[in-house]
RNA sequence: GGGCGCUUAGCUCAGUUGGGAGAGCAUCGCCCUUACAAGGCGAGGGUCACUGGUUCAAGUCCAGUAGCGCCCACCA
């Protein structure tokens, strides 16, 4: 074995000859275990959130597979339409080229093409991380098994009524040109100005103070063009006089009435409000209350159109208006419009006043383009009838949120749910299986001849499909069922829904979550899963989000490689959308990185992931905690390294023979059972963090720390029988290999590359770590006079390396032992353990003394009621020594004062449980030992 | 406006039913001791954001305050 640990030589033999052996397909016995994976956008790669999340998922999976279970970690690739069609369209727009030019057909080859040459960039990354899904079952959302159930379940729904269409304002963007869901909207606040705006009364009308106007107030002038009211509250008494009558809209010259509705607030602006239904979510019910038509002014681009067109609230157009809107402005795109009627109010005196005012504006999340609201045809889910039973699987328990706290949040969008806009005007995606005659009938079916079968439709009527695709969420709502083979009735269907648990971040528990579970329950009867883990957000080391933008963003990849300054630099500079801000970023980095970042392996990677997976909070990434789990992984390889060169071509006792247990073999026997218990409890909770810290501590500090060291004096030792030195070789290769199976799930491939040379020895001949089985708590194995008796020697260790650290005594010097004032119990101990007390503290004899001899000035420190001195001629310096005791002193003064005090409070002796005013007496009672003797000591340096 | 979360050592974070404040990294001292200097041994370091309450006892429970962050929502 090399003599450090390097991970770039053995991670990936390991995870080509899994996957070449099929290791990853459920073995098909045992209780089902099922994760789906989250699919990824194909075309992406590899960031934090993934790795984390993928490192979370692969150790539940590699877990069950060895406890037994008949494990399935389902993976595949999500086509994401917007975010993928925009990647092609900016390639082809660097060539020039705009996918109209190329037309439908021959762009989707482009992105199918695209897909091909990139689509495999994130799941050879997967396997980088050592994830074991399996990938004989990959799926695509795309591929013929989900567009298949995507037009099931679009059929199914549209004959139900579920899915309808309509003309309805929608969010548009104008960047895409399609219609996004409210999801897909983020409103962030900015700054901007109220306008208030003068709309002069029509035909002689005056307001109560005897003006022949009034002051409507418009965060968005632009949208006056399609104005079709002024609403006003109904108990407002400057109004009341108004209401019925009407005002002569600016610049458009169209006379429109002044309503009266509740939604107005009399207290905000001028208290009134103009109205534009096409073009604001509000104004439209308002409009819709009162009849008012919805005059569109937008095309779709959003600058303005040639002619306004009119509409009433079942869609149809209003042929008689007069849709002619002023001079000068069609074509102007809406920001310019904007400004124009800014000034062309302003022109005509009818510019009352401009105020900054703060608002939200709405935007795309993949655009960043300010949305409007239009008014387009497009399907729809009536997402009552799936949201009720979906609610009740959460409240009934079927499904939990761990942390549980999520659900809240699960709720409060469930119960507020709006009908989901599930069409999208773009080319990549499925085609909506919907096709329109010459009249525009609508006929729903999975493809053309079944529509002509269902709806009795022969070769004479012109049928043209229906040009949307459907939102990426509505194929990925049905990935629990879709990938198993729905809709038909496959042996894996049967076993894997529910699954067990879904791990996935709370920013998509309504876009995925919620509508997994309205689908799954609508299509299966059954939950998509039993529980949802949802993770924190990876950020930067100081709580930022990873972003290109703000350049800290880390690739996982690098952080496994290793990558020098000057390429990072040029990752995280390169290609950005705001070049201004590189050369800040390219400063900081050099800062921060001066050296480029190490490699630090996939096993460190993911073990810190584990480490920081704590419930309830984002996770600062923080790359010291990688460096401190690598020097980890460091350890744990050469711990192989002594056993396997004490234990190879050695006697471990795999083939029998007479062994016997030293104490030490016997303590971490027991202590092993303990780490395998706590594991077990940590990880079945969720606590990757926890099960992780317990594995190091248990690891490094108990194993590595105390037992390796304890097994050098039986091993080396002449006086060892050949049964105690098969006993400790059989303990260190056993325990070993129970570590290396516990570890496994985190630490796939260092574990893997270990056990394979420490298998035989073991007396093991499997072919690989991720089919044994898992350690289970054994309490015949805890023997707990071992484990007590140890604490005991260690203590004792403790006690003279305490002396020897304080005192500056080289670890070369050997000091002598007196012990003191020793019960009958330490005595046995004492001789019992000779050998590794020696070794362990450095001491060259020990020597038994009683309570009436002599006792040199000596260094001491106390074992119970034990008291254990090195002698100080020639060691210590007595004032040190002095100093020494009087911290001790002074430390454990403070204690006993703490524990008097509580114990003269009657109140506490009177009211607290029996118990623990025991416990706090009998600390009381053994700091005051402790006290006495310290301070006996000291009296007696103070003598000298 | 509604909802959620966070504040513990210099940094990143644990702390489960209330009962002696912990880890890793960083720091300081001594050591290249035959698994490991990516290491060993020893040490220092905290008014648990603040205020009040409940309790014999509060990092932990309750109320409030401050700061930070997130989600949802139609005030023009």
């Amino acid at each position: 074995m090399e003599k450090a640990y390097n991970p770039q030589s053995i991670e990936q033999k390991w995870y080509d000859n899994w996957e070449k052996n099929n290791y990853f397909a459920p073995s098909g016995e045992g209780n089902p275990y099922c994760i789906l994976i989250p699919p990824p956008n194909v075309t992406g790669s590899l960031h934090m959130g993934h790795a984390f999340q993928h490192t979370i998922m692969d150790t539940l999976t590699r877990y069950h597979r060895m406890k037994g279970d008949n494990t399935l970690w389902q993976t595949g690739t999500d086509h994401a339409g917007i975010a993928t069609q925009m990647v092609v369209e900016r390639q082809l727009a660097a060539a020039n080229i705009k996918r109209q030019d190329l037309g439908r057909d021959a762009f989707i080859e482009k992105v199918w093409e695209w897909k091909h040459q990139s689509g495999g960039t994130i799941t050879q990354q997967m396997r980088r991380l050592g994830n074991s899904t399996d990938w004989s079952r990959e799926a695509f959302t795309m591929d013929d098994n989900c567009s298949n159930a995507v037009k099931e379940v679009f059929v199914r729904l549209f004959d139900e009524d579920i899915i309808y269409r309509g003309k309805r304002l929608v969010n548009w963007d104008p960047k895409f040109h399609t219609a996004i869901s409210d999801l897909e909207v983020e409103n962030h606040e900015e700054k901007g100005f109220l306008w208030h705006f003068r709309y002069p009364l029509a035909n002689g009308a005056k307001t109560a103070d005897g003006k022949d106007y009034i002051v409507v107030a418009t965060t968005r002038p632009e949208t006056m063009l399609g104005d079709t009211a002024v609403a006003v509250n109904p108990a407002d008494e400057r109004y009341k006089e108004l209401v019925g009558k009407s005002v002569m809209l600016p610049l458009v010259n169209r006379e429109i009435p002044i309503v009266a509705d509740d939604y107005v607030d009399m207290e905000f602006g001028t208290g009134c409000v103009k109205i534009t239904p096409a073009h604001d979510f509000n104004d439209y019910d308002v409009g819709k209350r009162h009849n008012i038509a919805l005059v569109n002014i937008f095309s779709k681009d959003a600058s303005i159109r040639t002619t306004a067109e009119a509409f009433d609230y079942k869609g149809k157009t209003l042929e008689d208006f007069d849709g002619r809107l002023p001079e000068g402005y069609p074509g102007l795109d809406r920001f310019d419009a904007r400004k124009k009627i800014i000034a062309d109010f302003e022109q005509k005196g009818l510019l009352d006043s401009i105020k900054d005012h703060v608002l939200q504006v709405p935007r795309g999340d993949r655009s960043n383009e300010v949305v409007e609201p239009f008014l387009t045809d497009q399907w729809y889910v009536a997402v009552e009838s799936l949201a009720k039973p979906a609610i009740e699987a959460v409240e009934q328990g079927d499904i939990k949120f761990v942390p549980e706290n999520w659900s809240k949040t699960y709720f409060q969008w469930m119960y507020n749910l709006q009908d989901w806009c599930i069409s999208r005007q773009l080319w990549w995606g499925h085609r909506i299986p919907a096709w329109y005659d010459a009249e525009g009938n609508v006929y729903v079916a999975e493809d053309e001849a079944s529509v002509r079968k269902k709806y009795n439709l022969d070769e004479s009527v012109e049928l043209s499909q229906d040009n949307d695709v459907l939102d990426t969420w509505f194929s990925s709502a049905l990935w629990p069922f879709a990938t198993l083979g729905w809709p038909e009735e496959t042996k894996e269907l049967e076993t894997f829904v529910p699954s067990s648990v879904l791990v996935t971040g709370f920013d998509i528990i309504f876009f995925w979550v919620a509508r997994m579970i309205m689908m799954t329950l609508k299509f299966t009867g059954k939950v998509p899963f039993k529980e949802v883990y949802i993770t924190g957000l990876i950020r930067d080391e100081s709580g930022e989000k990873m972003s290109k933008s703000k350049g800290n963003v880390l690739d996982p990849i690098d952080l496994i490689d290793g990558i020098d300054l000057e390429s990072l630099v040029e990752k995280r500079t390169g290609g950005m959308m705001q070049p201004q801000k590189a050369e800040k970023i390219a400063k900081r980095t050099r800062k921060q990185f001066a050296d480029g970042i190490e490699s630090y392996g996939t096993d460190a990677l993911r073990f810190t992931f584990c480490a920081l997976a704590s419930t309830s909070r984002d996770i600062n990434f923080d790359l010291g905690r990688v460096e401190g789990y690598r020097n980890f992984c460091n350890k744990i390889w050469n711990a192989a390294r002594f056993v396997l060169s004490n234990t190879e071509g050695e006697d471990c006792g795999q083939n029998g023979g007479e062994m016997e247990l030293a104490l030490a073999d016997r303590w971490i026997w027991g202590r092993l059972q303990t780490a395998i218990a706590d594991y077990e409890k940590h990880i079945t909770e969720y606590r990757f963090d926890l099960a992780s810290s317990s594995l190091y501590d248990f690891i490094w500090n108990e194993y590595c720390g105390w037992y390796l060291e304890l097994s050098k004096p039986v091993l080396s030792s002449d006086a060892s029988s050949d049964a105690a030195k098969r006993g400790t070789r059989h303990t260190l290769v056993n325990v070993l290999d129970n570590i290396l199976r516990l570890a496994h799930p985190m630490m796939p491939f260092l574990t893997e590359e270990i056990w394979q040379r420490l298998a035989p020895l073991a007396g093991n001949d499997g072919s690989t770590i991720m089919t044994q089985s898992f350690p289970s708590y054994d309490e015949s194995r805890v023997d707990s006079a071992a484990v007590a008796d140890l604490e005991w020697v260690k203590l004792v260790v403790e006690g003279v390396r305490n002396i020897r650290g304080e005192m500056n005594i080289s670890p070369k010097t050997t000091v002598p032992l007196l012990v003191h004032n020793g019960n009958a119990e330490d005595k046995r101990r004492l001789q019992e353990n000779e050998t590794f007390l020696s070794t362990l503290a450095k001491i060259e004899s020990i020597q038994w003394t009683e309570a009436d001899d002599e006792l040199p000035m000596a260094a001491t420190s106390l074992v119970g009621d034990m008291e254990i001195l090195i002698p100080m001629a020639g060691l210590i310096d007595v004032e040190a020594e002095k100093a020494r005791l009087t911290k001790e002193l002074d430390k454990i003064g403070k204690e006993k004062a703490r524990l008097a005090g509580k114990l003269s409070n009657p109140n506490f002796v009177d009211r607290a449980p029996e118990a623990v005013v025991a416990k706090e007496k009998e600390k009381l009672a053994e700091v005051e030992g402790v006290l006495s003797k310290l301070e006996e000591q000291k009296a007696q340096l103070d003598n000298m």
